[in-house]
DNA sequence: AAGATATATCGGATTTTTCCGATATCCCTA
DNA sequence: TAGGGATATCGGAAAAATCCGATATATCTT
């Protein structure tokens, strides 16, 4: 991945607030209770607690996969998302000892 | 400082670079050498490296201050830039406890 | 197979960023 | 104090990001 896209995907207040929500989905995300969180929280959720479009949402997200700070999972017609800790703790590494 | 304006600081190839380049002024700006590193490294030496011109890197410079993660040091006509090590210690904790 | 629901992709208007040349400001020296 | 060198600021053209509505695709249900 390369370093500046990945400041990009960071650089957006909405993107980051989705990182934040999916560090405590049971209690961002109370809606997804009856459908699990084992594999994150789906677009939809995530869509409506941002308060902008489907479409802005769901690229964002893509956009964040891009980047490595979230993982997708396709279960029947709903994408789950979570966050990708090890792209976390890479974030960090890269800043100690590349930048 | 505001999270999204520090990682817009970080996503841009030549800022980056900048910012790595000021971890081994020794190195990466020898031609600093007879004026001395205890400050950092002048703007010109910093615009020569970056091969862009010398508006553009001034403006960089002042971003990355602004954004905390270069100090600036003005001596004579000259100013010197180094980086900020407690900005990039703070990055990581914001990177560990809020995102 | 048709309709409903969830998500992804496309096209585009608007805003922001990038990077430049020109010019202004600051400081030093003759 | 006039001129020269270093840096900062300004105005703007081009490129990229933001975020939308419309539409496409995928999946489930009936």
């Amino acid at each position: 991945m390369d370093q500046v896209e990945l400041f990009k995907a960071l650089s957006n207040k909405t993107r980051l607030q989705i990182l934040q929500w999916l560090k405590d989905p049971e209690n961002n995300f109370p809606e997804q209770a009856e459908y699990g969180y084992d594999n994150g929280v789906c677009v939809g959720q995530i869509q409506k607690k941002a308060g902008l479009t489907q479409s802005t949402v769901s690229e964002y997200l893509s956009l964040l996969q891009r980047a490595g700070m979230v993982k997708a999972t396709r279960v029947g017609q709903w994408t789950y998302y979570q966050r990708n800790e090890e792209a976390f703790n890479s974030l960090i590494q890269l800043i100690k000892k590349d930048i």
